[in-house]
DNA sequence: ATTTCCATTTTGTGTAGACTTTAAACTTTT
DNA sequence: AAAAGTTTAAAGTCTACACAAAATGGAAAT
């Protein structure tokens, strides 16, 4: 059979689905009629109807398991997708003009704590960046950065005077996995130094860590200028 | 034909391709061989190939475009996902018991910030609902939301001593689109009085805007007990 | 009453093929 | 050249059907 214009698709699916779900139709908890039942009402085949059903499955508004069916899922386990943009798009896209500084970059023997942070050997050299990020003459964010020597050794030769060491890490490296928390900390005296602010002052604050592989790569601690937050939509 | 078991599957070929982004065989910004070749080379059908790559674009690391083909994209414009949960949900996880207690519910003219917020009629009522959220006897987050009466005329005979307003809202008013932020504030006085902190400390905080259909249905500010951290793997 | 096992149901994924939509690339006209 | 129209390649989506895999619910065995 060929697709006419008056075929149901798997938005459309999706929508009276939703639609269902809002009006009350189909209460959370509910189980919502099989695959091949829906092909039936919809005018349109299992195939069609698994698409949807799956998308809202992975949207986060149905549960589905063989055998058992699919149902509303009573708190819609909405997700919220925060875009981690690199710094130079996020001033960008603010109409500002990125602008990078190096402060210092030495390899040095990595601190107990990021050892046990990163499972590193007690012994494991480390370079440690730290660096600016700046729209327009504003400080925008101060990043302090250790890479682990070992994963990525031409880190050596890295020149983070000209490239920021996520652009070089980017473009260099490739990761597999990434741990990414948020949290407000206080500027103490550096951080408060660098994004001139009293010392004390709430810090939105980000740390990452990468892996390639099991192998730990790189851990970096963010700190945003004041006013800074994050948001999204959905 | 069917499905034997050495089969490629379209998880099969995400993985290979993103085993070729990875070592460089498959550079960023360079074409993709079409689908109808990959379906080939991966003796599978188009659909397959497809299901695969349209994956792929959806998790960032691929742009497709009719007619021009499908590309690696440079930087890959990974997105972190945050599962939102529910405060009840977040403290069991930490094997604590959640335990809620409301601390005032007002109905009153909205204030002029939140009209400015929310993009009310001058005087338009809300409900002013501040609670706690404990983790055993720990202060585990304090809420500050304000609900629009007239999006959600039953808020005036509801009992929020006995249920909190966000499992409350769950339960009674779908919505459509949210907005949520997260930002480091300093503790007020009140803030520090209710999580017991120093009054200035760094706090992180939510602030969560909910509409149903173009119409705004509450306002919540969330400020976490201190130490908090929000964390995403992927 | 409890555990083990099995049939059955429901989603998951694949094949094969066709039509649709978009937009890049080319051609013609102005 | 620049604008407008045309061709066409690539992804997007649907049909129709088949077999696979999981897990539930009940039957059988302990």
């Amino acid at each position: 059979m060929t697709q006419s214009n008056e075929t149901t698709s798997y938005r459309d699916i999706k929508e009276t689905v939703l639609a269902r779900i809002r009006s009350g139709e189909w209460q959370p908890d509910s189980l919502l009629p099989n695959e091949q039942d829906l092909a039936v009402e919809f005018s349109c085949t299992r195939t069609t109807v698994n698409r949807a059903m799956r998308e809202l499955a992975d949207e986060g508004f149905l549960e589905r398991r063989r055998k058992a069916g699919t149902r509303v899922l009573s708190a819609p386990q909405r997700q919220a997708r925060f875009t981690i943009p690199k710094v130079r798009d996020e001033v960008e896209a603010l109409g500002g003009i990125y602008r990078y500084a190096l402060v210092s970059s030495v390899a040095e023997r990595a601190p107990e704590w990021l050892c046990a942070r990163l499972a590193l050997k007690p012994d494991q050299r480390v370079m440690h960046v730290r660096c600016m990020h700046f729209n327009g003459n504003t400080p925008f964010q101060y990043e302090d950065r250790w890479i682990v020597i070992d994963s990525v050794p031409q880190v050596v030769n890295a020149d983070f005077a000209s490239i920021g060491p996520n652009e070089w890490l980017i473009q260099t490296v490739p990761f597999t996995n990434v741990e990414l928390s948020f949290l407000a900390s206080r500027a103490d005296d550096s951080v408060a130094a660098f994004l001139d602010l009293p010392i004390g002052e709430p810090v939105f604050t980000g740390e990452r860590i990468t892996w390639l592989e099991g192998e730990p790569v790189t851990f970096a601690k963010m700190y945003f200028a004041a006013g800074y937050r994050m948001t999204t939509q959905f």
